[in-house]
DNA sequence: AAGTGCGCCAACCGCTCACGA
DNA sequence: GTCGTGAGCGGTTGGCGCACT
């Protein structure tokens, strides 16, 4: 990243920022925005590198963070989010309104991993250690289920930045845009609670039809976006996930699930032929549609899920309840 | 009082990704 | 397709403060 020689290195600063420091930071955000971050120091008179300046913004200058002690909600909805999306701090941060990912990180780290520990749970796996051994069929499915939802929940969080980026750029420069936008609210991205609902209706999150339900969602956004978030799970070649957006403000969300019936369950070599081909093309109003998701075509059979039901039951329950989070 | 160990957390580092030329 | 650049993310580190010996 960037060229800058040998002698501009030496005299910028590391280590703890001081009160002045943060003043200078602080005033000139204010004023300017933060622009271009490897800009910044130098228009700023600062003798930080851009990157420190960026990090102690969205760490600790920002007026949005919230400080201090995790509530006892937060804690349950970090543990529970570590499930799904592991350790994908951002991703879980998106959904904790105020947290920042590096307080998060270091919440976990320092404290929620040891607990759970302590109680016998593979923070790792979020399994019973003494069940690690248990049916691999089931730890293929659960964890097929968890690929896919990261990579929903992945995909939503990039569509809030993306949208809050946009604002953000809009608002500072005062841009008049044509046609107007629409006033930004929080985005408003109900997959979990329609899904919640819908699992509700068909007698849990696993439906007593015995297949998965969709998470059919309404998405609803202000703003354009320039960049197609590409998504997909980790350990999915980029390759496999195809987007095609347009810049013209509308987007719609549409989501392939490309798996073959029985082609999952393979012991400890488990196939993820997911393919997550979105086709961002979204209007104020939006539909996140999963193809093969939701319907027959879905590998998956209630009894695949019986021993977990509770779990990712409880787990929904918990990412649906009112945090305050755009999502929840 | 001095030394030691440990927990916490701000900040850094290295890597990856997206984008434009 | 390649390269340079900017930005973001997650892992790691270093320093501070506190408790304990």
């Amino acid at each position: 990243m960037g060229r800058s020689n040998s002698h501009e290195k030496l005299e910028l600063k590391k280590g703890p920022w001081t009160r002045e420091e943060d003043q200078k930071l602080l005033a000139f955000i204010e004023e300017h925005g933060h622009g271009s971050w490897r800009a910044l120091p130098a228009k700023a008179g600062l003798q930080r590198c851009g990157k420190s300046c960026r990090l102690r913004w969205t760490n600790y200058l920002r007026p949005d963070i919230k400080r201090g002690k995790f509530s006892s909600q937060e804690e349950k909805a970090i543990i529970r989010l570590h499930a799904l999306l592991g350790n994908r701090w951002s991703a879980i941060a998106t959904h904790l309104p105020k947290r920042t990912d590096n307080e998060i990180k270091n919440y976990w780290n320092t404290r929620l991993k040891k607990r759970l520990t302590r109680m016998g749970i593979d923070p790792a796996t979020h399994k019973p250690k003494d069940n690690l051994g248990g049916s691999s069929r089931h730890a293929a499915v659960v964890s097929h289920m968890a690929q896919w939802e990261t990579a929903r929940l992945e995909a939503e969080a990039r569509l809030v930045r993306e949208c809050k980026l946009l604002t953000k750029l809009q608002l500072l420069h005062k841009t008049v845009v044509s046609p107007p936008l629409q006033p930004v609210g929080p985005p408003c991205l109900d997959v979990l609670k329609v899904w919640q609902a819908t699992a509700s209706q068909n007698g849990g999150f696993f439906g007593s039809a015995g297949s998965l339900e969709s998470p059919t969602s309404t998405l609803n956004f202000a703003g354009n976006s320039s960049r197609v978030p590409k998504v997909g799970p980790r350990g999915c070649s980029n390759d496999a996930v195809s987007g095609v957006g347009k810049v013209n403000g509308s987007m719609e969300v549409k989501g392939k699930l490309d798996n073959s019936v029985g082609q999952l369950v393979h012991d400890n070599n488990i196939a993820y032929p997911m393919d997550y081909n979105y086709n961002y093309n979204y209007n104020l109003q939006s539909s996140m549609e999963i193809e093969g998701y939701n319907n027959s075509i879905s590998p998956y059979h209630v009894g695949d899920f019986e021993d977990n039901k509770n779990y990712w039951n409880e787990l929904f329950n918990l990412v649906s309840s009112p945090l305050g989070s755009p999502v929840f």
